[in-house]
DNA sequence: GTCTATACTGAGATAGAC
DNA sequence: GTCTATCTCAGTATAGAC
């Protein structure tokens, strides 16, 4: 996998074959299909690598003091972008089959639930024991997952320097959304927080119960 | 075209092969790729006239009577359904480049940049003349845009009959959207509502000047 | 300029021997 | 677990008919 992604980083991801990886790991072709059942399933377990360590900064930065909210949310997404900084490319792969239900790289399908629940896991931590609403708190998480893959889709196509503009927006949306959140407390908005979470309840978006993903504590 | 995707529909996407469509054609295989660089290209050309289809319906629906803003909004959204009902699997094939800035088929890249100003221009159409503040003016046709993108994942993956859960996605997104922006107008949310659009302006996801794309008068 | 026929290349993926 | 041989298919190339 280490070869794998070092050419994918250097040659491209087109432009490598299995043939060259297999080469480059002194492996024949077959040896490399005996560990990845394809070329995207290689990229899968860069992103579980990935994840991993993204749970780890995460950890390590709370434990590190006591943050805010909006502090607590920015680190869980600079992480995020701070581990995958040089990858921008293989990041694509990872979004080739979202449409797909039936594929089982799709990032929305049943075979990488575990995926997603790690990753709504690492969130429900940056959101820690928070005082919020409950119906807030049970959408939170798939929102900030959301907020996320559209981030990450922004900085793929980012192309300034260091992606700084993604940057700025994670702090912009972070900010915003944090401010939102104290709002949607106020009773004329009631209503249309209500709405939200029917509309998001009604097309299971979000767990029709109040409990939310939560990790395994660890070890 | 035509017999490309009837092929695609009963026999599925990745099961059928670019030498079967052009013998169901009475083509030979360089006939088909004289028109088509690649099978990917050939569902663009059908996602062209779906296009077309829809901005023809929406005009339809616009000069048949008087409809207030929800109802136009109503009107975009479900007849592009209508019009797609049949072939959710092809779409999927839509959003395989999404997150491939260089490939000519992402529907985000430069090269797609036609389909979609015209698909701003069709939801623009719909927005019509509704006396709105500018700041929402030139973020909206951008936003439905995205939230239509949405909306064609969620369909993708809805299994329900007729894909109704989809149907009522939209009537609650829409019903939402419409009561949003007339709250926004509160001035309690004025310092948010700027603050989303210096955030939207900054990150280039909306046009500097406010100006929206508008459809060039028909013949 | 529109197409047919045919052959070739490259690469992802698989079967089965060892 | 590993390798070799093979398959399939997208895509290209080419030469020529009309």
């Amino acid at each position: 996998m280490q070869t794998a992604i070092e050419l994918f980083r250097v040659r491209g991801l087109e432009a490598t074959t299995i043939r060259e990886i297999a080469a480059a790991s002194g492996v024949a072709l077959g040896g490399a299909y005996y560990y990845f059942a394809s070329k995207e399933a290689i990229i899968q377990a860069y992103y579980d690598g990935v994840q991993a360590e993204h749970e780890q900064r995460v950890r390590e930065g709370l434990a590190a003091g006591k943050l805010d909210l909006k502090s607590r949310l920015l680190l869980a997404m600079h992480t995020k972008l701070d581990i995958v900084q040089g990858d921008r490319k293989l990041l694509a792969a990872l979004f080739r089959f979202t449409a797909e239900p039936e594929h089982p790289l799709s990032p929305l399908s049943p075979s990488t639930r575990s995926v997603r629940e790690q990753s709504l896991a690492i969130l429900s931590l940056a959101i820690g024991e928070e005082r919020l609403p409950d119906d807030i708190r049970s959408v939170l998480p798939m929102a900030l997952w959301a907020l996320q893959m559209g981030i990450l889709l922004y900085f793929i196509y980012d192309t300034s320097d260091g992606q700084q503009r993604t940057r700025r927006l994670v702090d912009g949306a972070v900010t915003l959304l944090v401010r939102v959140l104290s709002l949607a407390k106020l009773s004329v908005l009631k209503p249309v927080r209500g709405s939200v979470f029917a509309l998001l309840r009604d097309a299971e978006l979000v767990p029709a119960t109040l409990s939310t993903a939560t990790l395994q504590p660890k070890e």
